[in-house]
Parts: structure tokens; C-alpha cells; sequence
DNA sequence: AATTAACAGTTGATTTTGTAACTAACAACA
DNA sequence: TGTTGTTAGTTACAAAATCAACTGTTAATT
């Protein structure tokens, strides 16, 4: 007797998004994991450093939503990698700079040209107006 | 000198994916995690227990795309919390038939219900065709 | 000034995940 | 039959995430 409810999984809006996130996530964690030996994390520290330049955890915190532990650790395991430093704001000693040293930047410059190409290539499966809107319906559920 | 990259993270679309599918599971994870103490996995075992009715472990396994361990985790959890129980399959023996008991079913009705409303709460915040068009693009990059 | 609250960031204890090795059962084929 | 390979599921150990408590610093209140 295998009954079969009618619930329709597959739709379910936050499962269905999990789904794509991770498939979609999947062939290019491959390549910062096998590459640099990066968690997903540190290409986050890495990405917002290399767009933004000199940001203190916090900022990082703000714009990425990550939990600030899971900063401090990626941030403390790209400082080991020594692809950034750390200084002191002198006024506030309380805030700490961080910014991307030039293996950093090597690093990030390389996986953005990843980056690019594998954005470019996940887009090429839709027609132009299809990724258009789903970039612009994706932005309204993140800013839920 | 705060220099501005001109790469796009908030468009990159495993990042996007990535922000939308945390933002927009968030109300239903802190539902099921606060009412059963549930994890991801568990309340994906107990729906697709819930719908299909009785599965095995690799059964789930192949639809749900998450690692066996996940599944075996999972299905001890809710047998602790009398939520399934197992049947061994004797013409394989290897095979193990998972099958929700009453309080399992109740669990599944009731956060059914809650994924139901929660579901077309996000999709109101939509047009119906946009919503039309987004599980479209998602199932086609769920299926990459 | 002294006390208290707030903030940036870190650390430690616990939980959860990931990887690989494992057990038990079946299948194929010499 | 015996050997080898495959499959379903579990377990052990290491890596990572989470949550709460902590340090050091600044801001607010008295």
C-alpha cells in the first residue's frame, strides 16, 4: 500500500531553492576546495576583500550575513595561508582592518576569472530575459 | 583608499542562489527545529516518508540527493523520537523499509500544513507568473 | 570619575557534517 | 562450492558549524 500524498515537494519553494543552490554551488566549490584548499567561507572573506578592499570583520558580517565566528576563523585561517593582514584601527581599538596581501589578491583574481566564467556558463543554459528575471526574483527572496 | 573591484558578487548566481535559499528557509527551519527539535535532514526524511509513503534508506537517498550518512543519522533520530520505525525486507535482507508511525504522520500533517501556507506566503510576494517562471529556472538548475 | 551597558572580535564546549573504512547480505561466475 | 564483486546501511574519526561565554575597548549614565 504505498500511498502517495499529494504535497508537492519538488516546489516547495525553500527546497527547491536548496536544491539549485547546491547544485549550482557545486562545480565551483570544487575548484577553490581542490585549488587553494578554501571552505566556503574563506572564498566568501576572500570575494568581499578583493571587491571592496580594507574591511574590518564587521562590515564582512553585514554584507555577507555569516555569523561572526565563522568569520573569525576564516579570516584567521586566510591570515595562516598569509593571503591577508590585519591592522588596527588606532582611534577604535577595538575594529581591526583587514586587507588582502598580494598572494591574496593573486588568489582572488584567479577565482573571479573562475568566477566569471562559470557564471557565464550557468547563464548560457537560460535564454538572456530568463536569467535577467531570475537574477532580479532570487534578489527579492534574499532580501526577504 | 578603499579601491571598488567591479565584480559582481551579489549577481553571482551560486552566491544569489545561496542567499535566497538560506533567507527564504530560515521561518521554516526555526518552525520545525522550535516545535521537534528537527534538523534539514530530518524533517526531508520525514517528507518524503510523509509523501511517498514507505521508502528504504537508498530510496530517499536517490530522491533527496543527500549522502547516506545524512539518511542513516536521520532515520535513527526519528526512530528514537518513535516518529518511524524499520522493516527488515526478507527476501533482501540487506533492505530496511522505513514507514512513519501515527506520530510521525501527525508531525508530517501538521508541518505540511505550515510548508503549505508558508509556500504561497512567499509566493504572494510574487506575480503568479513570476512564481511560473522561478520553479522553472530553479528545477532546471536543480537538474545541472 | 565611577559604574554600567554596548560593541568587535575570539575562544571553548557541544553538535553536526564529511570521508573513509567497515559489516552484513546478495550476485555473478569460474 | 568458492572466490570476487557489489550493494544497503552503519560506524569511527576528523573537520566544521553553532552557541554561549569570554576579553578588551568604547560609549552612556549617574
Amino acid at each position: 500500500m504505498t500511498k502517495k500524498d499529494d504535497f508537492d515537494l519538488q516546489n516547495f519553494l525553500p527546497y527547491l531553492l536548496n536544491q539549485a543552490a547546491e547544485e549550482s554551488s557545486l562545480a565551483f566549490q570544487n575548484i577553490y576546495k581542490d585549488r587553494y584548499g578554501m571552505l566556503r567561507t574563506e572564498w566568501r572573506v576572500l570575494f568581499h576583500l578583493g571587491i571592496y578592499g580594507r574591511l574590518t570583520a564587521k562590515e564582512i558580517c553585514e554584507r555577507s550575513k555569516m555569523h561572526k565566528t565563522k568569520i573569525s576563523r576564516a579570516v584567521a585561517r586566510l591570515e595562516e595561508r598569509r593571503f591577508l593582514t590585519r591592522e588596527r584601527d588606532e582611534a577604535d581599538r577595538r575594529l581591526e582592518y583587514l586587507e588582502l596581501t598580494s598572494a591574496g589578491r593573486a588568489a582572488y583574481t584567479e577565482l573571479r576569472g573562475v568566477a566569471i566564467d562559470y557564471d557565464a556558463e550557468l547563464a548560457a543554459t537560460f535564454s538572456s530575459e530568463d536569467v535577467t528575471v531570475l537574477r532580479k526574483l532570487l534578489h527579492h527572496l534574499a532580501k526577504l
